[in-house]
DNA sequence: TATGAATGAGTGTTCATTCAT
DNA sequence: AATGAATGAACACTCATTCAT
């Protein structure tokens, strides 16, 4: 962004430059898709020529793989504030992962992410893979450890705690995608702050043990 | 599927073709994404020569936009029966409808449809807007009516009921996307009717008031 | 077009039907050209169906072949015409064949034929040939001859009789490739009579002989 | 034309590119008509891949068209050139522009770009009417009014002057066509020069006024 | 004889990739 | 390092031709 004093302006930043065309590219990808998007498209965006584009990736697959690689990284904060967030009662835990996540994909370019590794998944599948491996399955198995201790303490009535993680993360996801595919063309969209926090309450109570037993622990 | 020995090179059965085509293609579609489908490869899975497509279709997006329009119609059913359920109390709805779209979904290939709807809702806007509008906000409204009118019954916390009905819906989605995203390169699949029916319970007891009081604050 | 009494209405005379194709192939061909010109429009016209077409003709060139030699015959008549008309002065000669000419321009399909041989003939060279061989060397020929003979009675001045023979006719052709070429897209057409009727009279004005010696034949 | 041994296999010629293009594209389509003329050809003889010709050409139709269009210009100075040498008695006229005529016509192409005007003015009606307007009526519109002042000069006599125009014109553009179309199979050619200047002689006897009267009649 | 569904080679066009500058 | 003209393989689409009926 910042030029060094007395380097001539034409001058462009070499170190920049993967970058630059990373986030250009994932604005065409996350557009278009893998296939529709041009690469004259990324380099324009990119403010650079189309050979240029070959100086720092091999392919247009390489570009690909490196936005969807670099769209990891970031997300990982979540995973590991989540991971770290763990001892205390579930019921603390889901509120602050909803509130941390439902801002998160609000400023970051995730929808565009999601719906590339969705749609191209068939087509890419190390990079199914590796968003399984490194992110996804993450998330759900710290989520996945926090409810069945949480079972284990009492706190969580019984049932498939694979499933109650994936139940409690689905409406983001999907308020997400939807915000990618259907509004553009209209569709009134979801608060997806809102939606979290709404979602948060319904499944701190639907978790709940059976009243029978002193559940006080859960609702302090 | 197969031909006896001694088939014919040339077979006249026009009225099936389309049918035969539209459902070839759609696992091709699926599994490419719009633009890496190749005609070639949806004429041979169909059977038929790459010309032969364009007796039936005029062009490659005439194919793309049957075999999404078509997988609307027998998804409708879900809407009509949940519609038909409407009236007793929502928890015997939700059971219903959970029980009804589970094995739909594992039966229909609803997956990929939904998958490319996701993927080319940019790149073909009108038919993110069918989708929305004759099958998905069909859904999502007829759920929030029905949550709205538990509410008025006392049946239902307060809260956004459209936030509700998107809560009740998308772990569902989600694990359908799942199936088509992840599981293919090796994760753990989820059970479908295992998701709906835990999910169901879940948010039975999410929904339900708050029990202390005399709940007159959620119908007034 | 007349139907035996007692035959089958559905039933088409089978005698007609190289003909029909013809004249409908005819037109196509006018029309658009031969590459551009499409058999399903042929059959269509024709009313009949494709299939039809292969069993009267091999190939698409056949029925082209067809159609420029179909319409060499009714032409042949000019020649011959004009030939029978041989003795006698040269002016009265030449009146005759421009009414005769300029009738039968108007009333046949000879301008498309026309624009066909011509667009045709680097793609077609046989079929140059047949028709240079075949009518219009014969119409020149008719003509010179007619005009050397003419010279030799001291009607006409000295001069290349093959070139006086095309300064008289080719008013009247260019006249014809304009109505099919500009008039259709809105130019002034040319009277094809009145081109006629006035170039015969300049042409016998012009080559009668320097009016030194006894030029009393031509004009009577 | 020909590049010396080591030739690179990329030349950076973008200026010339476009002419080069359009000079092949004369002869393919002069030679083969639009529809049959195949990119592939035109690419090869301009010495560059298919795809460079969509550098500077969007479509066909784009490079037919700029051959057509070009080809307008250069006869344009015949119609100066003919504008230009309006006053003065129409025989000195006439001389002149069949000198000029006859020899621009052996040197340009124009021949081939006549030959696709006629042939392909049903498809292009746009092309058909520039032709027209831009070239083909601004010579006949120049020689029509040409020839009404010589006839109120009362040196033609009286008739159509706009059919006189084209009778003066027609026997060159006829030999144009005949060396296009019966030539290459092996007719007879005709002399451009020897042509022109022999019909211009016909002509200017052809269309001097009745030498007995006082030519009272033509200029009242 | 006649049909028209089906074929498949052929062509215009696109676009990822290369390379002289 | 950077450009962008040039390439050529790939693909959607067309249409003359075939053949079961």
């Amino acid at each position: 962004m910042t030029l060094e004093p007395g380097e001539p302006k034409f001058r462009r930043r070499k170190a920049d430059r993967p970058g630059e065309i990373v986030d250009a590219a994932l604005r065409v990808f996350a557009e278009k898709g893998f296939a529709a998007a041009k690469l004259d498209d990324i380099a324009r965006r990119a403010g650079v020529s189309k050979g240029a584009l070959y100086l720092y990736f091999e392919t247009k697959e390489e570009i690909f793989r490196a936005v969807v690689d670099q769209a990891i990284a970031p997300n990982m904060q979540v995973v590991r504030a989540m991971v770290a967030a763990h001892p205390g009662p579930l019921s603390d835990l889901l509120r602050l992962v909803a509130e941390r996540v439902g801002g998160l994909m609000e400023t970051l370019p995730v929808g565009g992410v999601v719906k590339m590794v969705i749609a191209e998944a068939g087509n890419f599948p190390e990079l199914a893979r590796v968003w399984h491996d490194d992110l996804v399955a993450q998330i759900l198995g710290a989520m996945t450890d926090a409810i069945a201790a949480a079972q284990g303490r009492g706190e969580v009535r019984p049932g498939d705690p694979r499933i109650y993680a994936l139940e409690i993360i689905a409406p983001m996801l999907v308020a997400l995608i939807w915000r990618e595919t259907f509004v553009p063309s209209g569709a009134q969209p979801f608060d997806l702050r809102a939606v979290a926090r709404q979602h948060v309450e319904t499944m701190i109570e639907g978790l709940k043990p059976p009243k029978t037993s002193k559940d006080g622990e859960i609702a302090p």
